[in-house]
DNA sequence: ACCCCTGTTCGGCG
DNA sequence: CCGCCGAACAGGGG
């Protein structure tokens, strides 16, 4: 599930533990969530700490802990965030559980693709501190994205969307939202946008962005009717916007769903089929 | 049984 | 050295 939206949703997931104690710390450090993690040091550190705050910035959360320590959580594919009653005794999936007098608050990851981090010290850890702007931020300007893309120009737009250090937060059905919205051909080499489709593309991805932050935050809620996300798991999906097939390939790796008719013909140069 | 999948990382290659 | 691409990672669901 986790795209921004839904990472954003699942942070808030913990905020009932915020101002409270770690009381006891249970992980699976020999999973790969945990690379890079000394657990001694991890359980150490946490244990008695109180989580202050948390905050979410694309695919990634972070939690602070007082005394000075950051927890950081990459939810992968299938990773979750939840909360159990006190004394909660893990499942399989459940490869980090922190309790607290009244809760437990629990991270799940079925297919192990997520990612624990942490630091300890009150320096900002480096993997948060060099984000990159928010596609939602003043920071992500027209000239901002224009340079990310001629920096990727031979790579298929599709897959540039989907570059977390410069589209933070954007996942595949999210791309061809964008592209869709923005009647952008997904196989369209980056670096052959004419201005007018980069300022497309951006307001694109600044409303498909905007609207699912709006929609998903408090609650898993539906995105608007006439988006193709609603058609896009069809076996034979139609354009919410002329109704013709919409066609399924794969580019960069991934499948993309896209509408043949308005989103142009596949460019001469890159010959997806 | 077989195929598909909302993500990232790494090695090969141009 | 840079950047792109496919494979690999693991497990569950259709």
């Amino acid at each position: 599930m986790p795209e921004l939206a839904e990472v954003e949703y699942y942070r808030r997931q913990w905020t009932p533990g915020l101002g409270e104690k770690i009381t006891r710390v249970q992980l699976h450090a020999a999973k790969r969530i945990f690379r890079g993690i000394d657990p001694e040091t991890f359980v150490r550190r946490i244990s008695g700490a109180i989580l202050r705050e948390s905050e979410s910035h694309g695919k990634q959360m972070l939690f602070r802990f007082s005394p000075a320590a950051w927890l950081g959580v990459h939810l992968g594919m299938t990773g979750k965030l939840r909360v159990e009653p006190p004394h909660f005794t893990p499942g399989k999936h459940d490869h980090l559980a922190l309790g607290q007098r009244r809760r437990t608050l629990v991270f799940s990851d079925p297919r192990l693709f997520g990612r624990i981090r942490f630091h300890a010290g009150s320096d900002v850890p480096d993997w948060w501190a060099q984000r990159a702007h928010s596609v939602l931020s003043g920071g992500f300007t027209l000239g901002y994205l224009a340079a990310f893309l001629r920096r990727h120009g031979r790579a298929p737009i599709k897959a540039v969307l989907l570059l977390q250090n410069g589209f933070p937060g954007i996942g595949n059905w999210m791309a061809d939202e964008i592209l869709w919205q923005a009647s952008l051909h997904p196989a369209l080499p980056a670096g052959a946008l004419r201005p007018a489709g980069i300022k497309r593309l951006h307001q694109a991805t600044r409303f498909v962005a905007r609207t699912a932050m709006r929609r998903i935050t408090r609650k898993m809620d539906d995105l608007p009717d006439d988006w193709l996300f609603n058609e896009r798991w069809r076996k034979r999906g139609n354009c919410p916007r002329d109704q013709s097939p919409l066609k399924r390939t794969t580019i960069g790796g991934r499948t993309t769903v896209f509408c043949p008719r308005c989103q142009g013909k596949t460019p001469a140069r890159h010959p997806q089929e």
